[in-house]
DNA sequence: ATGGTTGCCGAGCAA
């Protein structure tokens, strides 16, 4: 089973890439992040003539996930408990099920800038939610990943440039010892348990050529349950997407599990 | 310190 995330920036704008890419990579479930529509507006017809599943959790304009599948999406879960106040649409869950069932979250994590500031306490508490929905996970012993946008730099060579954003909310300490936290639960990194070193990006800003410069940073991961990682065959980023005409400004990241 | 770009939506905000 190959499943994968995208933040597409905007579904309206993104669509026919979007279908472009599926057509390409051919994966059985997807995360997406900023869809950046209401759940009425999304076109979900055209993903279904493509042979997939859709369930979204928009809102308008800014935010919003969905998940898309070749199997049935089960059990769909929208908004990320612990806050009932919480109106951002970043968090959306399913179950699929292969030859074993996977429960596929999709997440879009906070940016967080400016920091410190009330944005920044958004995120530290969103992920705080986030741990004790891991901790839940985890309890449940069966295979789960909770891939996205985590908008989390989690180590120093995962940036081209990293004492440039020594200050950002993407790698302040507190960040990535929030981020931390979830991986000594016992969650597995899909990317770094099977490609080590720098160089490996998801992300490349659109102002000051940072694509062109290749000043990318990586925060999209894939976290996986012990019972998950057991499954994990094969990672990769799919990095010529970014060179397209009208990209997003992350390309997909995906794995293959047996399942 | 600022500005640089993009999407959504129709003026700024978020990233």
């Amino acid at each position: 089973m190959k499943i994968a995330s995208f933040n597409i920036n905007g579904i309206k704008a993104r669509a026919g890439a979007v279908l472009d890419w599926l057509g390409d990579a051919d994966p059985d479930v997807v995360a997406l992040q900023e869809i950046k529509s209401q759940d009425a507006d999304f076109p979900a017809a055209l993903f279904e003539d493509a042979g997939y599943n859709v369930a979204t959790h928009g809102q308008k304009a800014y935010n919003g996930v969905a998940l898309l599948s070749k199997l049935p999406l089960e059990d769909v879960s929208r908004g990320l408990p612990g806050d009932e106040s919480d109106e951002q649409a970043r968090w959306i869950e399913a179950t699929v099920v292969g030859s074993t069932a996977v429960r596929v979250c999709g997440l879009y994590l906070p940016n967080g800038n400016p920091a410190p500031g009330p944005k920044y306490d958004y995120k530290l508490a969103w992920m705080q939610r986030m741990e004790a929905r891991a901790r839940a996970l985890l309890a449940e012993e069966m295979p789960a990943v909770m891939l996205g946008d985590y908008n989390v730099i989690p180590q120093d060579e995962d940036a081209a440039r990293p004492q440039d954003w020594v200050k950002d909310a993407l790698a302040l300490p507190q960040t990535r010892d929030a981020f931390r936290r979830v991986l000594n639960l016992g969650f597995t990194d899909a990317f770094r348990a099977c490609v080590q070193g720098p160089g490996h990006y998801t992300f490349w800003d659109f102002q000051r050529g940072a694509w062109q410069r290749n000043d990318g940073i990586r925060i999209d991961h894939m976290l996986l349950t012990p019972q998950c990682a057991d499954l994990l065959q094969e990672v990769g980023i799919d990095k010529d997407v970014r060179g397209l005409e009208r990209p997003s400004d992350h390309v997909p990241i995906w794995m293959k599990i047996d399942a």
